[in-house]
RNA sequence: GUUCCCAUCGUCUAGUGGCCCAGGACAUCGCCCUUUCACGGCGACGACGGGGGUUCAAAUCCCCCUGGGAACGCCA
């Protein structure tokens, strides 16, 4: 056993997640700190599975827990399939370690072995509870002599407990709060191994935070009230405990804990959304960060280099989808049409788009068209479609107020102006020319024959520059889908 | 109930005693650009929870109240 201190110059951190559910935004958000807090110092970032609790582990929630991780790029020096000193990185399997530490304990006589039932705790529970106090352990086998204890160790279920003291106040600093402190009489005997013979939490984790040379840990908020009894056992140990950040929780919108009922919540719920990775990234470290001025949006290297744990905030902060959404746009502002290339077709597969429509080139225009007009992925197929197939229906309103014998008398003079273009001055220019010519001659604006024609190609009243969509269409499709919505609006009109 | 944490616009936040009758961003609402929608530009709306101190001076420090959150498990 080694009971050296860890070296104080080397960052390490680790996310250590338990498999038992998706990756939430708050979980990612903690990852994310640790990640950026640990390429900031170039520590080592260290992923660590704790998979003590069998009732509830997930083998399907551990594999979409790596891929998520996979996915925001949060890449780990050590832990699975990475290895490292330290191996392995799954708690369940370092259970020896963790016994031969309670060992440890119970031979200093800093924890005891406990035989009280979940009824019984229960009761104690509920006369506490009614008795206006604090509930927690009673301490009820505290004070078994050994050798009852070693006795009844044979025939008995039992838990390993630590023995807080009784008086006095324990404290600790938390980096961004400072001191924090809490009366010892308040603080019960926590449970370190489980009658299963499985490590609680507590154990397990301060056990490896300890021997993987764990320098800072940043955790959720909702661990400060257990810490101090994570310092007792460090002390019981005779360790020096790494330096402990916590973080705010992340609230839904409306201000309460998030929650699938309150929008999405996993990051896998946020991928499918059409949120690029590194701006769940860029967003999620502004909640509770700020790089200590107003700069928002942060690709990868500018996080990591401005990433400093003394700007983290000690307040809880409301996820804004709003906020992310306009974020998102501002990467989709600055990213190449090549980029969206492979994220894009999938969606236009899924949408019922055949793959000889989809040719790289085609797709690569029209991309270059839609993505500074788009927030999500989504968004390419939603106000993109028209690119690849005739629009079937058209928009009410906008039907009504540009599809009349008017309009389809100018329809039909635009399409045979464009029947006369030579193919190889279908182009911007040209194209924009004949519409002002032809609105001159008319005497009318040219908005009275832009806003039908791009109904009449599009179905939708928005979107991309009429000229430029045109173009990419290209002549052929743009004159028959004029001349189906002339037919269209003359046969549909009940006069 | 007990313990702990937190508190600036609706939301994310800047602000560490004077530069703040509080700055930026999202959202909302106008206007401009414009064939539409976006983008962009300009502008409007909008906050230091309340009360006491400390100080020449407080959003900033202290106390109380109020409000919100978390923990109180053989779950993490």
């Amino acid at each position: 056993m080694t009971t050296h201190s860890t070296s104080q110059s080397a960052v390490r951190v680790r996310f250590a997640p338990s498999p038992t559910g998706y990756l939430h935004v708050g979980g990612a958000r903690t990852a994310i700190f640790n990640w950026l807090f640990a390429r900031h110092h170039q520590g080592t970032f260290i992923l660590r599975i704790e998979d003590t609790d069998r009732s509830r582990y997930d083998e399907e929630a551990l594999k979409s827990l790596l891929e998520d991780l996979h996915w925001l790029g949060l890449s780990w020096d050590e832990g699975p399939d990475a290895g490292g000193p330290f191996t392995p990185y799954y708690q369940s399997e370092r259970l020896a370690l963790y016994h031969e530490h309670a060992q440890i304990l119970i031979d200093k006589d800093a924890a005891y072995p406990c035989f009280c039932d979940a009824e019984r705790l229960e009761k104690v529970r509920e006369q506490q509870q009614l008795n206006k106090q604090q509930t927690g352990y009673d301490k009820h086998c505290r004070n078994i002599s050994k050798p009852e204890a070693l006795e009844r160790m044979k025939q008995e279920k039992y838990v390993i407990r630590l023995k807080c003291p009784m008086d006095g106040v324990t404290q600790f600093k938390d980096e961004i709060r400072g001191k924090i402190e809490y009366q010892n009489s308040t603080l019960d005997d926590l449970v370190l191994i489980k009658s299963d013979g499985y490590p609680t939490y507590h154990m397990a984790n301060v056990v490896d935070d300890h021997h993987m040379q764990i320098s800072h840990v940043l955790r959720g908020d909702e661990w400060i009230a257990s810490t101090p009894r994570h310092v007792i056992l460090y002390n019981a140990f005779a360790w020096t405990p790494p330096k402990f950040v916590h973080l705010p929780v992340i609230l839904a919108e409306g201000g309460g804990k998030l929650s699938k009922r309150k929008g999405a919540a996993s990051v896998g719920d946020y991928r499918e959304l059409g949120y690029l990775p590194e701006v769940m990234v860029n967003f999620l470290s502004l909640l509770g960060w700020n790089p200590g001025d107003d700069t928002e949006y942060m690709e990868r290297d500018e996080l990591i280099r401005r990433f400093d744990s003394k700007q983290i905030s000690p307040k809880s902060a409301a996820f804004d989808e709003k906020k992310l959404e306009w974020l998102n746009g501002q990467y989709f502002l600055k990213r190449s049409p090549e980029f969206f290339l492979a994220l894009v077709k999938p969606l236009y597969l899924e949408a019922g788009i055949s793959e000889s429509d989809l040719n790289d080139a085609y797709l690569l225009q029209v991309i270059t068209l839609l993505k500074d007009r788009s927030r999500r992925l989504g968004d390419f197929v939603l106000n993109g479609k028209f690119f690849f197939v005739d629009p079937i229906e058209f928009e009410v309103e906008a039907a009504k107020k540009h599809f009349h014998e008017d309009s389809a008398k100018r329809l039909e003079k635009i399409s045979e102006q464009i029947d006369k273009l030579p193919e190889n001055e279908f182009t911007l220019d040209k194209l924009e020319s004949l519409y002002r010519q032809l609105a001159e001659e008319l005497q009318i604006k040219a908005a009275l024959l832009i806003h039908p024609t791009r109904l009449a190609l599009c179905g939708i009243s928005f979107g991309p520059g009429l000229f430029e969509l045109m173009v990419v269409l290209g002549k052929e499709n743009v004159l028959r889908r004029l001349k189906s919505t002339i037919l269209k609006i003359r046969s549909s009109k009940p006069q």
